[in-house]
DNA sequence: CCGTTCCTAGTAACCGTTTACTAGGAGTGA
DNA sequence: TCACTCCTAGTAAACGGTTACTAGGAACGG
């Protein structure tokens, strides 16, 4: 058997395969170091020079690979973001929010959907961690667990020794010292603003519907429901308060069994608009007319709360912007450009405001 | 002002930086090959090594660098996906499909989305190609045109000639011979389906709505709906197609349209949920009812059918299967195990069916 | 006691860029 | 004519892994 020839550097095994900045520079007849001045457009280089590289870039069909860059370089233009389903409109609108912002600065963005389990949003920051990405945000309520936070703020420890950054978004912020920043929304405001509106139409006997019970969400949106009613010096019967989830199915569920054990309010405050979806699914099977028996309100405004009839009030979270918001702050100090005291502000928290809709009324009678 | 001491390779700047292979080896007494190989099982280490080197990892909190990984091996273990509109539920459970199916294979998954623009599109291909995503998947309708399909066949080839591959997800194949998967569903048979129980319900004078006049999934819906009727030897009245975009503002403002210049129908196809759920807004401000003053029908069966009332009967399109799909067949050849004869279907086409709701009625006498 | 074979683990080349340094030549003022 | 400064462009050392090759010992059969 004939030895096999060794593949000579020069003559590359496939005329179609990949071209690397060795061969735009062979064919320009210049150096490495200069095809990479032309691309990166870092450095002066003569025009005579730039054209001989970028004609050899274009008949080469040159493209330069990431990985090559983000070794040598030291960011890699990637920007990654974890939410816990992304077909949810909360979390899509926030990853669009991301990704036009990443976008914007150059980045790609990578996302992750965990579907639930709190271990994957671990696994995926470890995953994103590998990638280098320039900035990894952790998106939507986090269960309340000691050992859980400590295992995020390791990683933020992590991200931060490696010039990137962990941002918390419409989460709680974790223990002061670590290095992580958070953009939330004024989540019990919202619910304290909405509940008052229920309070003003008259109702006091509101059924509170939805969230898992260890998310920071929840607790945040029951604790706004509840100040609400402590501003007025008003009591709220705690056996109106089911927690547990907050899909369709579960809101569906949930009202049909309130109904069913008889329990006396006038008007059901979903935690989120899908579960509203499936209250109004109950009623409308119960022949309960929205606002005329029960009024009803949600929360997040996605475009489901339009598409119920009536339309549902319910509070608009600003999920775009915090998306973009997000973006901003994780790259913030990375950026050569950088507001030297953008770093001052380790949490940024957006408003949120009622949309007044057609689901409240007054309490029958 | 004294030199800068020159920065020894040993003694590392910041005791929290990220580890690299070399501190693990060197806190474990070995080389950087057996770390290397603990850490991808792929050659025989001893039992004893194994674990002195899983303790460095561990002690050091080593994280091993994607980038480094991908250039010295050939694999990045990422999956690009291109859509248009992230919050589209269309778009989202595609992704979801392909998200979930790309972690099964130990993959990430990039997101890209264009938020319209055509060029976008192919210039997040060739960020992705920069990437050497393990498989690119192009997802949605495709403008119809010759150069468009020429740069994607472009593109298409560098991906194949770098060991990666292109897929064309519910859209249509490129010519013979370019090297792209295309995984689609039957957009055509489900468009005739549907207006097929439309016809069966008595209604021949039909609205045709929606769809952006140069996209793919327009002209293969419409096709489909002609199609139905010359089954059946029945004409259609030209006028009664409207096409332009998928909006719900679209929907809702040509429905209005339709209405106030008197066309003749008693049924309209709404070429995707969305555009129904304009449509049923529209009807609604006009105090027609649904189905006894007029029948509606849309396609892609997402969440908002069901919500809408009464719910719809539209076309169900099995997208999260899509998107799985794609991956298989983007991936297919590239893993060991893979089937030699995985090459030999460049097209795969998944079922539709109709599910039947409650916006079809007979037509008002 | 020696030649083989089997295990393990180390050596070092290479993946494709970036960039600190170095160097050659042109232009310039004395 | 010479010493300098300016422009450009090349050299080569990283960046952090992977892996083909090589090599040292232990086990073993003859």
């Amino acid at each position: 058997m004939a030895a096999e020839p060794p593949r000579s550097r020069a003559r590359r095994r496939d005329p179609e395969a990949a071209r690397t900045i060795r061969d735009v520079a062979a064919r320009a007849g210049v150096s490495t170091a200069t095809v990479s001045r032309v691309v990166n457009g870092n450095y002066p280089v003569a025009a005579s020079t730039r054209d001989a590289v970028e004609r050899a870039m274009r008949d080469l069909g040159y493209v330069a690979n990431a990985h090559a860059r983000a070794l040598a370089g030291s960011t890699t233009r990637v920007v990654g973001i974890v939410v816990s389903e992304i077909v949810d409109p909360f979390f899509a609108y926030i990853a669009r929010g991301v990704q036009s912002e990443a976008l914007a600065s150059g980045r790609l963005c990578l996302v992750c959907s965990t579907q639930g389990g709190e271990s994957a949003e671990l696994r995926f920051v470890d995953l994103l961690l590998e990638q280098r990405a320039d900035a990894v945000i952790l998106v939507g309520g986090a269960v309340e667990d000691k050992e859980y936070f400590a295992a995020v703020g390791q990683r933020a420890r992590q991200l931060a020794s490696s010039g990137s950054s962990l941002v918390l978004c419409g989460r709680p912020g974790l223990e002061d010292g670590v290095p992580a920043y958070a953009v939330e929304y004024d989540n019990i405001g919202g619910a304290a603003a909405i509940t008052d509106h229920l309070l003003s139409a008259g109702h006091t006997k509101i059924l509170y519907l939805g969230g898992p019970t260890t998310l920071s969400t929840t607790t945040a949106r029951l604790r706004g429901f509840r100040q609400a009613f402590a501003a007025r010096r008003l009591e709220h019967d705690p056996s109106l308060v089911r927690t547990g989830a907050f899909g369709r199915q579960w809101g569906y569920q949930q009202t049909l069994k309130a109904l069913d054990d008889g329990l006396d309010f006038t008007a059901i405050f979903a935690a989120n608009d899908i579960v509203a979806a499936g209250v109004y699914a109950a009623l409308r099977e119960r022949d309960l007319r929205i606002p005329d028996d029960i009024s009803v309100v949600g929360y997040d405004d996605v475009p489901v709360a339009t598409e119920l009839q009536p339309a549902l009030t319910t509070v608009r979270v600003p999920l775009e912007e915090l998306g973009r918001a997000a973006v901003r702050a994780g790259l913030a100090g990375q950026e050569p450009s950088a507001d030297p005291f953008a770093h001052q502000q380790p949490m940024t928290t957006l408003g949120t405001v009622v949309m007044v809709r057609d689901s409240v009324g007054p309490p029958r009678r």
